[in-house]
RNA sequence: AGGGGCAUAGUUCAAAGGUAGAACAGUGGUCUCCAAAACCAUCGAUGUGGGUUCGAUUCCUACUGCCCCUG
């Protein structure tokens, strides 16, 4: 019998969080993020974290659990998931996955398999050193020695995929175009619902502008300069989060506030298409568009919580 | 009101009497260990009316709009 798995994601700024809490009240769920940089503690305006008080008593796992000068990536993402998955089962409750890593979530899912084989840093670092003496080509050149298939699914400019595979090869003997391919055709062990909740791409983009001219007033310079204060440099995967890079730049002065405010703007736009790229790609994605029209906000949370719940008792997740 | 200047893609800027380029934005896509990352592809323009010319978006001219100076 497959344990039941509730999935509820979509583009930055779409309203996620108000909802998932909506959902877990009703269905008695514990939520476990599925975001890459509420992960870090000290990381609260720019990742527009959800706080204790707006929590409403739900029990949320994987914010706040790392500080900002760790490392975070699918592979901790899916263990620290999959363990907060027993404790909920172990209390007969529904885990509902929240976030909007796109990537994160298919790892969980489709419980894709990295274990054969550890990351290497040493080994990256080289790598990385020869892309940037020598140039990409001649990573390339060396993939296809090995793995001429991979070859054909990477473009020679993606420097990082390309060191990926290489550095697969090096430490398994195989083929990650292989690997890929047969975890690619792993089915959930979940008895899963995948929900992407949307609205119009305007209205969208509307709101991620408003949220980050908000964010400058809730003070994301300060709690930025904070970190960099503690010693959180641009190198480190959570500063590489929106709205930390672009004011880092402008802290070391490379560019104006203004500037910096357009950057992130522009930059979370462009995220939130590539995130509705993402789940367009993906299997068995049921999509929760919002009404064009703006009703009482509290109506169309209700309308869209009486939607998912049917869909769930349909699936036979709740009864 | 008088004088001057400018009108090219959504924006900022190129170029040229013979098929108008770029950056950014927009749009589509790739993704199985940095994924809020990295990468790929693509749509789109000469303000309006006359004239000169084989050919005008370019030269001339009127109009319209915007900017600057003077009052």
């Amino acid at each position: 019998m497959k344990k039941p798995l509730i999935i509820l994601t979509g583009p930055t700024a779409v309203g996620k969080s108000a909802l998932s809490i909506e959902l877990a009240k009703r269905i008695d769920g514990e939520i476990i993020s599925a975001d890459s940089m509420q992960v870090y503690r000290h990381m609260d305006i720019g990742s527009a974290k959800i706080m204790p008080d707006q929590m409403g008593g739900i029990p949320h796992h994987l914010i706040d659990i790392l500080e900002p000068t760790e490392e975070f990536n699918v592979v901790t993402f899916q263990q620290k998931a999959k363990e907060a998955m027993h404790e909920i089962y172990d209390r007969g409750r529904i885990p509902i996955v929240v976030g909007g890593t796109g990537f994160y979530i298919q790892a969980l899912l489709y419980d894709v398999d990295f274990t054969d084989n550890d990351e290497d840093t040493a080994l990256r670092a080289e790598l990385e050193e020869i892309a940037k003496e020598q140039g990409s080509e001649v990573l390339y050149k060396r993939l296809k020695e090995v793995d001429p298939e991979s070859c054909e699914i990477i473009h020679p400019n993606n420097v990082k995929r390309v060191i990926r595979a290489i550095e697969f090869y090096e430490k398994t003997g195989m083929k990650i175009s292989a690997h890929n391919k047969t975890q690619r055709q792993n089915s959930s062990p979940y008895n899963f619902a995948y929900f992407v909740l949307n609205e119009d791409r305007a209205k969208l983009y509307r709101k991620i502008e408003q949220r980050v001219d908000a964010m400058m007033e809730q003070g994301l310079v300060e709690e930025v300069s904070g970190l960099a204060a503690a010693g959180c440099t641009r190198d480190m995967v959570s500063m590489q989060g929106l709205g930390y890079k672009e004011i880092l730049d402008y802290l070391d002065g490379h560019i104006t506030l203004e500037e910096a405010v357009y950057l992130i703007k522009r930059d979370t736009r462009h995220f939130a298409k590539r995130q509705l790229t993402w789940f367009r790609r993906e299997r068995y994605v049921l999509w929760v568009e919002k009404p064009e029209v703006d009703y009482d906000n509290e109506l169309i949370q209700n309308m869209i919580t009486e939607y998912i719940m049917s869909v769930l008792r349909e699936k036979n997740i709740i009864h």
